[in-house]
RNA sequence: GGUCCGGUAGCUCAGCUGGAUAGAGCAACAGCCUUCUAAGCUGUGGGUCGUGGGUUCGAAUCCCGCUCGGAUCACCA
């Protein structure tokens, strides 16, 4: 709302003066006193050169008189309260209900393009909590992304390379008999990371003995037989045996075929998944490039290495002395080939905080080596997922497998649901639908709402509790709002298409139009700050807000006809906005539940 | 040791481009279902915003020191 310019011209009026429109500082009224808007007078002394009571005295009454948006206003210390004009609000809601993609923008050819590379499993093993959250907040960014404009290419880098595959390869032809996804019974990824399990058992084994024959932990590590074979199964892979090769592709599918039900299950998705196979010898090709350019030097052992003492930073090896890439050589060849895929105008990783160095290092090397999104690469950092009882580490060997999770979720809400009695009309099938909604729901909304670079607890307990600030409550209210509707129509209730603009409408209902108001900024914000916890505890407020409104009134026997319009649109629009903004953190909401 | 991030109610978290008496939820206690879904609503109690300084009319918010916790500083990915 143009407030601000109104303040603006009173101050010029008043003083004589033209300020920067950040000098007017508005803020939301705090609920103790009246008023919708409060003008924070302070900065604003210096031009008035009068105390704080009589600047705001002296503003609102001009206000007042000359902008036909001020209908009141009263001054407490150094603020000054507004009070909108009812009509106002009504013309605000009828614009936001003329609106029906309100809040999100199209984007357009010309758009910036942003990549954003989330997820990235290695596929020695089946996606866990941490991947969860990972999954949650690079899809979410995503759409939020989508959302104000910007095209988005969703992405996802598969480490399908190395040796830790060569250790699922070996156990499976050791001691797998021949076991496939379907004899097991087991989906693909989850038999890769049992046989992955194997092998560490069997090599621990392996170095206990060595290790009770005398030899010391250093030299039974050396004399593995296990890992010898680990690392001639690699050689063999990188040799191109075809063989070695064709075994790894079918354990690759299957994994694969395991992480897209996941994936299916979580409603995340890629537009372009980039495989570190095919990338990492076009980062050697990239370093060697940047070695002739001079921008890195070689040892004389042969490993090349880029020097960023300069940077603050230490010297980074590039390639090892028998020319083999590392992790960061890596990380540019994708670069690479995906910067002639798509014209990149940003460029976002969704990794853990624990690699916030690499990331430094890595746009470092990526802005020397002449690629425009490198110096500006947003890492969108984010902490670690923590259990109750301690830290969610696998080599602790208590990690929470996603599938399982996700299952146990939906379990719990179907029992939760049940007790109820919520499902009682409900045909088996629907059941599951809602169950599967909510549950995902509990689970995306607990892990989104927490500011995505703190280290977070996940009490999978807690998290299902249906009470409180969670995805259920949300998706709770949105259904109820949907029955009303549903009610109404039955009734024969039509409401128009916009509201008259004379109707009264109460101080909660204007409190609800404010929140409405505010769901662009927020969606903005939400990609400015790279964090889909805003918009989830935007949605919270509103519906709490909404909820305790909801509680005083009755929309279907409603005497008067204006005012029950006046309800309906306002329900209506929130749920529209609840809608559009859990659709923004990648979470379903059910008509009726 | 260097660098980065965090410390807000018993617990989980908001608030952080400086603004009024720091907010939710959970847990505890007391109420509210002949009224459109009680997965809800109302109320009560609960805080030296880690700590000490500084800047300011004003600091949870900005700056510096200290402290505690985490991450990282690999020829692992």
């Amino acid at each position: 709302m143009d407030i601000q310019i109104s303040v603006k011209r009173a101050i010029e009026e008043l003083y004589g003066q033209t300020i920067d429109t950040s000098w007017v500082q508005l803020q939301k009224t705090k609920k103790e006193f009246k008023g919708h808007l409060t003008l924070v007078v302070f900065p604003l002394l210096k031009i008035s050169k009068k105390n704080p009571e009589q600047t705001a005295q002296e503003i609102g009454e001009y206000l007042a008189k000359n902008e036909s948006v001020v209908a009141e206003f009263n001054v407490i210390k150094g603020f000054l309260n507004l009070t909108i004009a009812p009509g106002y609000w009504v013309e605000l809601l009828n614009a936001i209900h003329a609106d029906k993609q309100y809040g999100i923008k199209d984007s357009t050819a010309d758009a910036p393009l942003v990549m954003i590379e989330y997820s990235s499993p290695n596929t020695n093993k089946p996606l866990h909590l941490g991947h969860i959250r990972n999954n949650l907040l690079g899809y979410s960014l995503a759409e939020i992304m989508k959302a104000n404009g910007f095209r988005v290419v969703k992405t996802n880098i598969v480490n399908d390379r190395g040796i830790h595959i060569c250790k699922s390869m070996l156990a499976w032809k050791k001691w797998g008999n021949g076991a496939t996804p379907e004899s097991a019974g087991k989906k693909g990824d989850h038999l890769i990371g049992d046989f992955y399990v194997l092998f560490d058992k069997e090599y621990k084994k392996e170095l206990a003995e060595l290790q009770a024959k005398g030899l010391t932990k250093e030299e039974a590590e050396a004399q593995s037989m296990l890992m010898g074979e680990a690392r001639e199964m690699l050689r063999q892979w990188e040799a191109g045996d075809l063989e070695t090769v064709a075994l790894w592709e079918k354990m690759n599918a299957w994994v694969y075929a395991g992480f897209d039900e996941t994936y299916k299950k979580l409603g995340v998705d890629f537009d372009k998944i980039y495989y570190e196979s095919q990338t990492y010898l076009e980062g050697k090709e990239e370093v060697l490039r940047g070695l002739n350019k001079g921008l890195f030097y070689k040892q004389e052992d042969g490993s090349v290495w880029a020097d960023l003492t300069a940077d603050g930073l230490d010297n980074k090896l590039l390639l090892r002395a028998d020319g083999t890439s590392v992790y960061m050589t890596q990380d540019i060849g994708t670069a690479k080939l995906r910067f002639d895929d798509y014209p990149i105008n940003k460029m976002v990783y969704v990794v853990g905080n624990e690699q916030n160095y690499h990331f430094q290092v890595l746009s470092l090397l990526l802005d020397k080596l002449g690629f425009e999104f490198g110096k500006g690469l947003v890492h969108f950092s984010y902490g670690m997922v923590e259990l109750p009882e301690g830290k969610m580490k696998s080599r602790e060997g208590t990690v929470v497998d996603a599938d399982d999770l996700i299952a146990e979720m939906i379990d719990t809400a179907k029992e939760t649901s049940k007790e109820l009695g919520k499902l009682d009309d409900c045909t088996e099938e629907e059941a599951d639908k809602v169950s599967e909604i909510t549950g995902l729901g509990a689970l995306k909304y607990f892990i989104l709402k927490v500011d995505p670079r703190k280290n977070m607890v996940f009490n999978p307990k807690e998290s299902i509790d249906f009470n409180g600030n969670t995805g259920p409550f949300v998706q709770y209210t949105y259904a109820r709002i949907q029955s009303v509707l549903r009610k109404a129509a039955e009734q024969n209730i039509l409401w128009p298409s916009s509201l008259n603009t004379q109707v009264p409408v109460s101080e909660k209902e204007e409190n609800l139009v404010q929140m409405l108001a505010e769901f662009p900024v927020i969606v903005k914000e939400a990609a400015d700050t790279y964090s889909p916890a805003v918009i989830a505890n935007y949605i919270y407020d509103l519906v709490k807000e909404y909820n305790q409104f909801y509680h005083d009134f009755s929309i279907l026997r409603e005497e008067n006809n204006e005012i029950r319009n006046l309800r309906l649109i306002l329900s209506f629009n929130i749920s529209k906005v609840i809608k559009a903004g859990f659709a923004l953190l990648g979470i379903d909401v059910p008509e009726r539940m």
